[in-house]
DNA sequence: GGGACCTTAGCACGACCGTGTCAAGGTTCC
DNA sequence: GGAACCTTGACACGGTCGTGCTAAGGTCCC
């Protein structure tokens, strides 16, 4: 009864595509937990494959981390974060009575910026 | 009448507590973008002195940093962003028909860990 | 009982975060 | 016109992220 369907580590990189230490990792980051046998072996079910695949799309398909995906866990997770985050973020973004759609552009670019800087690929490194 | 209330980074590092250093990485970062002189010099008016009093608050308040709060940032002005990580992160997190309140625990064992690590205050360093 | 796996812990390393500081140049204003 | 601001840009440095690798030890299974 399929209940024989669970890899471990090694065997879960092989078919996701991440190493084992990222695995671990993972785990730590917790995003992708794994069941543990009694002795304390990763087991690796379906769901878990699943998991580790369209993380890695997602990861792939923006510019994120793991680190921004923890920090989303925690948000849902840690109720007065997102309510404190979300209430700063929504608060006086732009006062009300001081944009003139020129602010704003500015407000636009400046946040278009990738996060933090990335000004202009300067060969300095 | 009291359109004389801008302050210079100087002046608002000086009521705020950042540093005027500190304040120009906030802008960076899209948090906190204030109007400019027609010369260039950053205004701050209440509003935005207001903001980085209260992003203060909120980065004391709880264990968060300014990358964050811009990763939170672009999940409310990413629409895709949002969609995917508010996706991965409702799908199968635990899978309704494998959740005994056992895994369960151990689920929030491991996200309980703060984000990543901090496993014991080693005096490693 | 021995080889092939697993576990955790640690070092290493480049890249970025959060800060400070310093340099070179423009503004303000007396 | 000079002092005291402001601007951007850069170097520096400890800390964390993402990742690999190695070491010391348990487990599986033939």
């Amino acid at each position: 009864m399929a209940t024989t369907d669970a890899l471990t580590v090694q065997e879960a990189a092989d078919t996701t595509g991440w190493s084992p230490r990222m695995l671990r990792y993972i785990e730590r980051a917790g995003l992708v937990v794994p069941p543990r046998s009694p002795s304390g072996y990763r087991l690796y079910g379906a769901p878990e494959l699943q998991r580790l695949r369209t993380l890695r799309e997602l990861l792939g398909a923006h510019d994120v981390g793991l680190a921004e995906i923890g920090f989303a866990l925690r948000m849902r997770t840690e109720a007065g974060l997102a309510r404190d985050v979300d209430g700063w973020l929504s608060a006086t973004a732009t006062r009300p009575d001081e944009v003139p759609a020129d602010d704003w552009l500015r407000f636009e670019q400046a946040k278009h910026m990738r996060l933090l800087a990335r000004p202009e690929p300067s060969p300095t490194n």
